[in-house]
DNA sequence: CGCCGTATGCTTACGTTGTACGCCGAGTAT
DNA sequence: ATACTCGGCGTACAACGTAAGCATACGGCG
């Protein structure tokens, strides 16, 4: 009787996969956060036991370097516009919603200190190059220009969600008036006329900003050269 | 006997502070990285059990926006110079030294989302929103730039950290190998040409590169409403 | 048809983590 | 002297990653 229910039972189960692995691992992460994913976590989820994951998962770190390269995949190379500081805005603003999408996918990176060398990561990355080239830089200065770019894109994001006061959480609030009683007891001038403006500020409006900067930068950079 | 040596042990023993605990833990993860940090592990740094360190610390969690806040407050204001870029600079230049001092530091920041309230950010803060003013900002742009700036400073030093291929370790000349295989592999021409560049980057020459950039934009922003 | 090697999942177990709880010894106030 | 408080200790528990061994199901062979 228990043997037939346990053979009905592995019958039914869709047999595990490492793909199945990862994608169950990844939607878990997304959904409540990385510290909700434990092996015996992920094996509840996949109606299995933990140690069954080890047959397509070398350990923890290999499951964290998959799960980390299938949200890069989910990356969307935008179309070119011919004009290529359009296209880097189109490129910036993919990374941001990425990102967004995935909000674990910053810190796996962060933790994870291992280069970015999965083919998932090489086409965007040639994307950026190619628009970058097309701005008229020599491969060295693509080359810094793309850390500059992905460092700001990288950091913002990161900022946008923990350091800052965007958005209207109610843990944001209690943050708001603990920072302005902090201002307000110190004397800080410059934060008390920028506190407003801390406040409600756009997230989307904020990484535009920043990214225009950059392309500003640049175009001076090139006009100089001409 | 044993009571005796016990009692000879408690009085030879400095008593237990926060303070004392803060440091030992921000000096063990600055030695052994975060990973090291444990309740059992910095007990025994101290000559102390775990339990013992409750005493003067409500949880982990609490222990970690201690030791965040004490990074934070190594900050040293640079003095000012009179030209904004310059101070723009050497502000930033502190920001990417502090956090190559505590390579620690900016996972702390990421993985305790908390916004920034603590008195020891506030400063450099303020000293930031300062430079930002003189370089004739509205307090609304210096919000934006400040953003700009810090995300760009936070994302940089992450990537120069961990994705970047700066560096000589072993472990990065393996990636190296590896990243120039993918490379040849798939069809990424832009990639291919940029290799050199990538590989041999000093991360002081890129970090400022990047931060030209914004302030050059920012200069051009500053132009055209003059 | 049965048999058997191999892959795959299960069970148990170990060491490490954060931390709740109870105890004790020492210093202080009464 | 006595009682109270407080800081450090020891034990204990649940959750973690994962090593080792066992059991079961499936595909190729007679």
């Amino acid at each position: 009787m228990a043997g037939t229910r346990r053979v009905q039972a592995s019958k039914r189960r869709t047999p595990l996969s490492r793909e199945r692995v990862v994608r169950a691992a990844l939607e878990l992460v997304d959904r409540e956060g990385l510290e909700a994913l434990s092996m015996r976590r992920l094996g509840a989820e996949l109606g299995v036991e933990a140690m069954s994951l080890y047959n397509h998962v070398r350990d923890k770190d290999d499951l964290l370097g998959a799960v980390t390269e299938l949200a890069l995949s989910r990356f969307r190379v935008p179309e070119p516009s011919g004009d290529w500081a359009e296209d880097a805005r189109r490129a910036a603003r993919e990374w941001r919603r990425l990102f967004l999408e995935h909000p674990s996918l910053i810190r796996l990176l962060a933790e994870r200190n291992e280069p970015l060398r999965s083919p998932a990561a090489l086409g965007p990355m040639e994307h950026a190059l190619d628009i970058l080239a097309r701005a008229g830089l020599t491969p060295r200065e693509a080359v810094q220009a793309f850390h500059a770019f992905g460092g700001y894109i990288f950091g913002f994001v990161m900022m946008e969600q923990g350091i800052m006061l965007t958005g209207d959480d109610p843990v944001r609030r209690r943050a708001h008036v603990e920072m302005a009683e902090a201002v307000e007891a110190a004397h800080l001038p410059r934060l008390r006329e920028a506190m407003p403006d801390l406040m409600e500020c756009d997230g989307d409006e904020q990484f535009v900003f920043g990214l225009e900067l950059l392309i500003e930068g640049l175009r001076a950079k090139a006009a100089a050269r001409a």
